[in-house]
DNA sequence: CTTTTATTGTTATATTTCGTTAAAAAACTA
DNA sequence: TAGTTTTTTAACGAAATATAACAATAAAAG
């Protein structure tokens, strides 16, 4: 589990990134008031901080100033602000990467991931050892490196619970992010059936569930070792 | 995937260039300002760099300078200036190639997937051990080195596919990038006419294909193994 | 200029696929 | 054991796709 600290103003968009990062294990926390955020942190550690620059009534950059001066964690600068000093600057103060507003969510995603597997070169497992493999853009899964054929709904659930590997997901979550399932979700078995037959294409003994797992009256849980 | 960093001021330039090198599986990440550009190159790892000599208020030649002298990864100059000694100079500072504006981005492709060769002998995989070849200057499309022949419309479909190996291609990417087909493709059935008469002559067995697949919902996908 | 041939789009029909439903079986809880 | 939840299974039907036959058009040949 990755936890950042994130110091926006702008609520809703950092509802968004909470809400769209949680998907690939990222716990975001959101401070509005960055004074509050510099406390925080010398309680909770966190594995990095996405700062925005445009703050009301202050700079961002003497937050990041301070920040560089005390904690010794990756910080992705965040601006609508398209002057190009504060690029130079910010990466100049100790900032490590530098997003113009507005950004792709994904875009993101990426960055976070590519600064911390650089920040503690050993801490990101990173998709390696991983049984399943999945490839958002070819929209492929692959078990140990080989193509699962799925069907669009069994993509779509299964890429879900890959990418929120090792939780527990509710029934109501998987149709929540789910366009093609029908939302009418209660009282249908549906995704029982569905899941089964993802439980046929991947597992050895279907039966007996090595990666897909029930947990009885939450939902399923993933495991992908 | 290729991940290529270019710093161009022209961003329309980019964005074409960036729109047609994604056919062949590279991605383009554009810097208007080569100081940014130099900040990511330490966090973000690219396979080569393009760079425009003609840059606003300063010398591209003392940015490839500054590349040359941090990183090793090759670069490819590009530059309005016809002055000759540019070249001469931009090859002795350590650039690898060197292209003259207005150039045909088939051109540049050519010289990314060359240069990439050189320098890292045995990473490129290259089209070898593909079954099929498309040879976009003769328009011709080879199945083992033998001739496939094919109507203009079919082989349209097919070097799309061929180019996006591996990637789902949807039904309404298939009629953008076509001239020919009908663009009122909506409710015709006409593209699954074009695929059927394309596994007639690729495949050996068109009920069971083993290179153009249909993904039900989400459009066709090429294996080229 | 007419005839032939090839290509492409259209339509209609056949076929397959896949999500849903429903009902029964199994697993768990109390 | 009874009662609930989950899983399995089979069958259905709608939708997506494939196929075949034909029409329209363009290109080539005579």
């Amino acid at each position: 589990m990755i936890k950042i600290a994130m110091i926006e103003d702008d609520v809703e968009l950092a509802e968004i990134l909470t809400e769209y990062l949680k998907q690939f294990n990222i716990e975001v926390s959101n401070y509005e008031e960055p004074f509050l955020a510099l406390s925080s942190l010398k309680l909770i550690s966190y594995d990095l901080i996405i700062l925005d620059l445009t703050l009301p009534g202050m700079d961002g950059l003497d937050v990041c100033k301070a920040i560089v001066k005390d904690f010794d964690i990756p910080i992705i600068i965040s601006s609508a602000r398209s002057d190009i000093t504060d690029k130079v600057t910010a990466l100049q103060l100790g900032a490590d990467d530098y997003l113009p507003k507005p950004y792709d969510p994904r875009e993101l995603e990426i960055r976070i991931k590519t600064i911390l597997r650089r920040f503690n070169h050993t801490n990101i497992p990173e998709e390696k050892i991983k049984t399943f493999n999945l490839d958002i853009d070819k929209k492929e899964i692959t078990k140990n490196d080989k193509y699962v054929k799925l069907t669009a709904a069994e993509f779509e659930v299964l890429s879900l619970l890959i990418k929120r590997e090792g939780f527990v997901i509710s029934r109501e979550d998987i149709f929540d992010n789910s366009d093609l399932l029908n939302q009418d979700y209660e009282g249908s078995g549906s995704l029982a059936v569905i899941i089964n037959r993802i439980r046929q294409k991947i597992e050895d003994n279907p039966k007996e569930p090595k990666y897909l797992f029930t947990i009885r009256g939450m939902g399923y849980k993933f495991h992908n070792e």
